[in-house]
Parts: C-alpha cells; structure tokens; sequence
RNA sequence: GGGGGCAUGGCGGAAUCGGUAGACGCAGCGGACUUAAAAUCCGCAGGUCGCAAGACUGUGGGGGUUCAAGUCCCCCUGCCCCCA
C-alpha cells in the first residue's frame, strides 16, 4: 500500500467511538455478575483441579491506592484465566484490620477504632467493587472480628501447649512515640521504629515471645523447596536467619591466686581455630554473672558503664564505625587450651541476648577485636600465618583468611581450616566444649502495649503462674467502651473491670494479661481461614484446608520478604507438626510485584515537593512561586509529595479496564511501574480500537463460529495469516499467562492481533473473521473483563457470561506457514533474506542460500570455507 | 565491608536453548479525511555517512570464548536492594 492511501478498513470504522462508554457498561455488568454470582468459590472434590489465587490482605486505611490496584488486578487476570482453564479457584480477600493506625485516629479525634475500621472497609470494597475483581466475598475475612479473632487466640493456645509461646523479662525495642515495644523486624537499619519513625530505646519489660528459633532450621532448609519464590526473598529470608556453625567452649573463672572459683564463662565462637589467639575474653553488659564476678574497685566504672550502655539501640552498639567501647571488671579465666590467665572485659558490641552473650577477644584475627584491643591497649597475638608468609612479620591488621597454625602448641602447622575440628575435639574430650549451631533470628516477641489487637488469651495468677484461658471461654473480647488517651502504656491494663478475674486454675483472684498481640500474629494465618471462612468449631477444616493449599500463587510487596513470609512459614510448619494441615509451605509461588510510581516535581534548593497541578508547563517545569527549575523523577506515591494518582478519578474517566490494562501493560509485574497519563490516554485508546473492531465486525454479520467449528479446506492467504495471528496470540498469551506471569506482553500480544484483524478482516469471509473475532474477545476477558462482556452479548447475544466460557483453544496447523524467510548470513552478519520453503531440510537450506544473490555478491565466487545451517531460521556463510 | 540484583532508542519496555536487537506502546514527524481543528486512519522513525542503493556502527566501559554474544566467561564503572 502506498503511504498516505486511503484506509481500507473504513468499513471497520463507521462505529461511532463515542459508543464504547465504560462508566455504563462495567457498572451494568458488575450487578450482573453479582446477581448471578459469578465471583462464588465453587466446591471442590480433590485438590487437582483447584487453584489458589491470593494477594497480600490490605490494611484498611480507607483509601485505595495504585499499589493495592496493581496486587490485585495481578492476581484477578490469573484467577480469570484459570477458571477459563476449567480450574475451580479460590480468589478472596479480607482485611489485616487490627493496628495502630485504627488507635491512633482514637487517641487524636476521639472515634471508636471498630467503628472507625468498620467505616474505612465498607469504603474500600466498595472502591474495589469497581476494578471488577472476581472475589468471592462471600469468604472476606476481617481480622479484628471476634469470629476471626477467637481463633488467632485459639492459635496461641496451641503454640503455649507445644512449648512454643512463653514469656520472659527481656531488653526490648520500645519506641518512645507509640509507646509500644517492637520486634527486631520492626526496627529499620537506622534503629527507627518501622511505623513512627522515632529512634528505639531499650527497656527490660516481661514480654511473650513465640519460639521462632525452634524451627530455625526447617525454616532454612526448607528455602530450598520453594523453587518459584524469588531468589532475592529466599536470600534475604537465609541471611536473617543466619546459621553459623561454630563451637562453645568453656573458659573457668579463677581468683587472684589463679585458682579456679567453679564460674566458668561460656562463649560461642565461630573461630575456634583462633583460641590460642585470645588475649580477653568479653561479656555483654547485661549477662547475669557480671555483678558476682566485678571486683570492688571497677565496681564503680562497671555500674557507670552498664547504665552508658542501656540506653543504646543495638544498631548504635554494633555500628563498626564507631569506636569499640568497653571496661575490664578485674576478673580473670584460664584459656582452657593454653592455660593462660586472661581479663575479662564488658563492651557495648556485645549482646546479651546472641549466642551465650560472651564472646572471644581474638584482636590477631577479628577486625573489630583488633580495633577493641588497639583502643584498650590489649595484647595482640597472631596464630594463624597465610601459608608461606613469615610468622614474624606482623600485617598491622587482622587476618582473617584462613592459613597455617602458629604459637598454638599442639595444632602447629595445621591448616586454619583443619584446626576448627581438632579444637573443638580437643573441646570435648577435655569437657570444656561443644560443636555448636547458632542463628542470628531471635524469637518472636508478640506482646504489644495497645488496645487495637487482640488480647492474649492468658490469666496471671499469683498462685498458678500463667494460666491459659480455657478454649471455651474464647474469645477473649477487647472492651469497646474506652477512651484513649495515648499515654502511659497499654489501655487494658488501666481498665481493672476488665482484666480482673478468677483463675481457671484455682478460682482465686487473677488478672487478665492486658498486652495484646503483634498483628503480624493475624496475618500469619488468614490465608488458611479463606480454605474454610465460616468454620464455628475450627479455625479451619483439615480437609478443607489440604483441598486448596498450598496457595498456587501468592501476590504482594518486598517490603513483606522476611517479616511476614517468614512468620507464616513458621506457623504453617507449627500447625503441620501439630496435625493441623499436611503441608509444610504455604505458598508454592511468590510474585514480588514492584512499586507504583508517580510523577514527582522538587524544588532543587528548598527541596519541597510541588504538585503537578500546580507545574504549568509540563516541558518547562517550574516553581509556580519562584519559578525556579523543578526536579523530575518518579517516586514512590505518597501525600507529601504531591505524586499520588486516586484510582477512583482513574475509573471516572476511563473505566476499570482502561485502568487495569495500563497497569498490566506498562511494566512486568516485578519491576516499579512510572504512572504516566500519556499512556493511560493510549491505553483507552486501544480499548475504543477494539471496540470500533469488534462491534464493525458485529454490524457486518459477524458472528462467533458455533460449537465443533472447522476452518474452510480453500483458505485464501489472507485468511491464513488471520489465523495464524489469531492462533499465535494464543500461544503466546497462554505462555505468558502460565508461565513467568509476562504480563506485559500478553497486553501486547492482544494489541499486535488486534493489529493484525485491522488489516486482515475486512479480507476475510465472515466465518473465518468470526473465528477471529470470537478468539480476540476471549483473550480479552481475562484482562479487561467488562469490555470483554459487553462485546461477548453483543456478537451472540448469549445469555451466559464470557467469564463462564472455555479459554480458546490453540489449533496448531493454523500457525503452520509455507514458506519462510531464511536469513542469509556472511561470516555472522546478516546480509539478505530469501523465501524459502518452511519445511526444507539442511542440505536444501545450503543449496538455496549458495545460490542466492547475497551469496553471489558476498562471496565473490569463491566456495565458503564452511557453513552452518539453523533450519528454520538461518543460514551462516563462512568465507 | 559482605551478599544479591540491575544497566537495551527521546521514554516505558520486547527479544525460548547463543541465531535478523529494538516487538508492543508513549512521545515525535509526514500524509489522508476536514473550511479548520479535534478524533480517526495510513505511514516513517537507534546513530553516522549517502540523493539513493547501501555501507559502517550500535544493548554502561574494556577484554575473551564462538561460525554467530543483549544473552556465556573475566575485569571495571554506575545505580538499587538486603545484611553489617
């Protein structure tokens, strides 16, 4: 065609584009769907034909944003498309509806946090009923319900019965602005509270903590089952539990005299080859023989230090760039190996609550003991030499390489490497060590000091101890009758109505445990609730639980990598040790989905943020009041910086489907995703395209071909390539959507056969254009679900819906060709095509490229030297 | 400091097993339609040189393996994430 003709295809276009109006037609179908029930979970009779689609529960903050969008769009296209497979699937959603925001509108405006909660989820489903989502809502699950609630209570029940919950007074995170203790996990790099931002302190409060430790190693082994998890979570969630295989050994503590006293100090180590090496030994500040074994006249420096110390983050005290700060407590050990009398120290780098909270000053071969022990003016002894190296040459640093042994008598001359085992036999044949395995993961501190959580289900007495709440008292309700002040601590404990009670033990006075748990106990479980919602005598139904999970694909932010995917690994390994469910992974595959960006204007020199309403030239950006030369990027949408698109004004303006195609189209699902108007705008430009298509061809006589239907034997070429456009998008789109979740592609694979029909179905008779039609439409509905529909009844004026029909199935002679090109190669360089035969065989393939042009041009008539052949593709001519 | 990841046109991004780099879209340009504009449709488009045919060059930089490298290997630079 000549550039510039006149279109062809106007016959497609006389539909007036105006017709396609989404703010009719989803709303229309959304009560269509919801009056047929559509969306309902069906049952299923064996796990074979289920399928789990789940997205990361929000918190109900009131207000949709991109972020939630882009989660559940994800995971709505797949659940779409499996039930089009014939899978029975399960796409539900609910609310992690306990938490300090909730709290904190009480304490600052004076609502009730279940009213306020209550308000904030009706207002979100009712944002989300407008995306078109297949949810069965019939499954939502809110999790500060009693009904939801009572069996996050009966949960703990049985970790405490299993050993797996107990409290103990422990140095915690406390953060000064929630007043409230966090877990490690909610402690950012900088020591900062993850929620208030504020620097953490320490505080020794009685805290319950679930035993996570216990399953540190399923927890880590396990990482390698989880095959379709991205690498990076399994990597992080690995380095946070941080197995290190090592050795304690003993060091007995001896008096002035040199005369051991019976203390003994245990350290961990993970160097036991280095004991020689040891010219100190350090204690946590906090470990419990500190005050026996301080001597009277550093009695004074210890106490000033202790209280220096305690009120430092663990990230100040284990900065390395800060100096190494300590004090010796004028005691001594014996090096149980070399007998050498050593002083024992107390040093902030030391933590009480890792390993045995001493560890081995070893300065020749620890950096941080090295700068410890420059600062102190400690000895500093070198035992292990790179092989070949002088033992008399000292490096003037550590060495912290692996070598040979020195200056450690009978270990002499081994390899570094070799030595760890021999000492350590050494260790335990003079019963003064063990090997030992060590984590970095601490257990899981659940207690919190707020009102908006659910209350523990526990009873101090003073005479029985801790005392479980009998299963059939739960739930333990939260009172809702209280004013919140935001001072002092946990509200329950100020309401003594509420917390006194009898002992279920012994009848006598007791008292209520008046923390309630980290929310993150909620969420570690709620993705087996939906298995079996309305359960009155279970938190969940064996059966019902095995039929569907594990979940078949989990979609959600990085931000949730290790708190809580570790958290419900944990619990989902517990509750199979317990009988609770045969699996031991809750979610079989992982879908990391990135950012939503938006368009971010700075002022460079006051560096506040502008909103882009107020910028007046998009290609010119300036300050509105100094007109000084905004910044541009794109950031992560929030308030403050004026970034933030509402999906709701998306919908008013172009639909749902418009809104869900963009975010699908503009990046892979994994990567950040730039908000850009532009191409939204192109995006409801491709759906006005489709629906020009679709509805021309229907005003043509178009229709789908019915049941059983077989192309016509006398196919003209362009017909044929209709097909085969047809049949390779779903190819194509059905890889994308079972295989690396493309979906980014599968977008462009829908637009490039949408191209395709342009041209070709005018070309085309009606049966084979119907064919076509009927494919385009159907590989649509996964993605833009109510265009999809109204342009399914338009053609066939059916009374079912498309979501209920089967996904097109692919005829593979349809994408056969007879001819292809084959690339004509000079020396790896691509000099011409040819038209080939596609079936031809190498031998063919050579002779054809041999005496095509290109070879007679680039060859200069000599023969190559050697040539390979790609069949189907290629032909490679080698001079 | 340790570990992991990423780098492709003006922009977002494509590219099974190493086999035509830049699919699809946005922005841009040319044309058709229109009194005109919008909308729509048709086309062009990595860079350099050239009227053109075409040649050369090109996936952050440098080297290597190979008939052939965005893709595999080594080194370097920059950015991001996790841990310290």
């Amino acid at each position: 065609m000549e550039p510039g003709a006149p279109c062809p295809t106007a016959l497609f276009t006389v539909s007036d584009p105006s017709r396609y109006k989404p703010q009719e037609i989803e709303s229309h179908w959304q009560a269509i769907w919801r009056e047929r029930r559509l969306d309902r979970t069906p049952e299923v009779a064996e796990s074979g034909d289920a399928f789990y689609a789940l997205s990361m529960f929000p918190y109900p903050s009131g207000t949709l944003h991109m972020g939630h969008v882009r989660n559940y769009v994800i995971t709505d296209v797949v659940a779409r498309h499996q039930r089009m497979r014939g899978r029975r699937v399960l796409h539900p959603m609910g609310w992690d509806a306990f938490g300090l925001p909730a709290e904190n509108a009480a304490i600052e405006r004076g609502v009730d946090p279940a009213e306020w909660t209550r308000r904030n989820i009706a207002q979100m489903r009712t944002q989300l009923e407008r995306l078109g989502l297949s949810i069965d809502w019939s499954r939502e699950v809110t999790t500060c319900q009693p009904e939801y609630y009572r069996w996050t209570q009966w949960l703990f029940l049985r970790f405490w019965e299993a050993g797996l919950a107990y409290r103990k007074e422990a140095t915690v995170n406390w953060d000064p602005v929630d007043e409230t203790v966090l877990a490690n996990e909610q402690v950012d790099g900088e020591g900062r509270s993850w929620r208030s931002g504020a620097l953490v302190e320490k505080r020794k409060l009685r805290q319950w903590f679930l035993r996570i430790t216990a399953y540190a190693d399923p927890l880590l082994a396990d990482l390698d089952q989880l095959t379709l998890w991205p690498e990076r979570v399994r990597t992080m969630q690995a380095n946070w539990i941080g197995r290190s295989t090592g050795a304690e050994l003993d060091f007995p503590v001896v008096d002035g005299e040199g005369r051991e006293t019976g203390a003994t100090i245990r350290v961990f180590t993970t160097r036991p080859d280095t004991l020689f090496g040891v010219t100190y030994l350090v204690l946590a500040p906090e470990h419990p023989l500190v005050p026996s074994l301080t001597s009277a006249d550093q009695a004074v420096a210890v106490l000033a230090f202790q209280d220096l110390v305690a009120g430092e983050s663990e990230r100040e005290r284990t900065d390395e760039e800060r100096p190494k700060r300590g004090v010796p407590i004028g005691a001594r050990v014996r090096n149980p190996a070399s007998g050498e009398l050593i002083p024992l120290w107390i040093a902030d780098y030391v933590l009480a609550d890792y390993g045995s909270g001493a560890v081995m000053g070893v300065p020749g071969h620890d950096h941080r003991d090295f700068l410890f022990a420059r600062q102190h003016d400690l000895p500093i002894r070198q035992v292990i030499v790179p092989e070949g190296a002088d033992p008399a040459a000292f490096a003037g640093a550590a060495w912290t390489e692996p070598g040979v042994m020195i200056h450690s008598g009978p270990f002499d001359g081994l390899p570094s490497g070799e030595a760890k085992a021999t000492i350590v036999a050494a260790a335990v044949e003079g019963g003064w060590g063990a090997p030992r395995v060590q984590y970095r993961l601490r257990d899981w501190l659940i207690s919190r000091q707020r009102y908006w959580g659910c209350p523990i289900p526990m009873v101090r007495c003073p005479d029985c101890g801790d005392v479980p709440v009998p299963v059939e008292q739960l739930p333990v309700v939260l009172p809702t009758d209280l004013t919140l002040d935001g001072r002092g601590g946990s509200p329950l404990s100020q309401r003594e109505a509420w917390w006194t009670v009898a002992c279920p033990n012994c009848g006598g006075p007791a008292r209520r445990e008046t923390d309630t748990m980290d929310t993150f106990m909620c969420s570690s479980w709620y993705y087996l609730r939906y298995a079996d919602p309305h359960n009155s005598e279970l938190p969940f139904g064996k059966d019902a639980v095995d039929r569907w999970l594990p979940v078949d694909l989990y979609v959600g932010g990085i931000e949730h990598a290790i708190l809580h995917l570790l958290y419900s690994r944990f619990f989902t390994k517990v509750l199979r040790d317990q009988g609770l469910l045969s699996f031991g992974e809750p979610f079989t595959r992982l879908l990391t989905q990135g950012m939503v960006q938006g368009l971010t204007y700075r002022n460079p020199t006051t560096g506040k943020y502008v909103a882009p309403a107020d910028v007046n030239d998009v290609n010119d950006p300036r300050d509105p009041i100094s007109g000084e030369v905004l910044q541009v990027s794109f950031d992560k949408m929030s308030k403050s910086k004026h970034n933030g698109v509402d999906p709701s004004a998306v919908i008013d303006r172009y639909g749902a489907d418009t809104a869900r195609l963009f975010i699908l189209f503009k990046a892979p699902p994994e990567k950040d995703l730039e908000w850009e108007d532009a191409d939204v705008e192109g995006q409801f430009r491709f759906l006005q395209r489709l629906w020009r298509l679709v509805d021309g061809a229907r005003e043509q006589g178009i229709r789908p071909p019915a049941a059983g239907f077989t192309p016509p034997e006398d196919l003209s070429p362009a017909e044929r390539d209709l097909r085969r456009a047809a049949h390779t998008a779903i190819q194509d789109i059905s890889g994308d959507l079972e295989g690396e979740l493309q979906l980014n592609t599968a977008v462009s694979e829908l637009m490039k056969l949408s191209n395709a029909m342009t041209a070709l179905l005018p070309q085309a008779r009606p049966e084979v254009a119907g064919e076509a039609v009927a494919i385009l439409v159907l590989l649509l509905a996964p993605f833009a679900p109510h265009l999809a529909e109204e342009l399914w009844h338009r053609l066939t004026g059916a009374a079912d819906s498309v979501h209920e029909r089967s996904w097109p199935q692919l005829d593979a002679s349809a994408l056969s060709r007879d001819t292809i090109p084959l690339v004509i190669q000079v020396k790896g360089k691509v000099r011409g095509n040819l038209e080939v035969p596609a079936d031809a065989d190498a031998a063919t393939l050579e002779r054809l490229a041999l005496e095509s042009d290109v070879a007679a041009r680039w060859l200069e008539g000599q023969p190559p030297r050697r040539v390979i052949v790609v069949p189907g593709k290629l032909v490679n001519l080698v001079p």
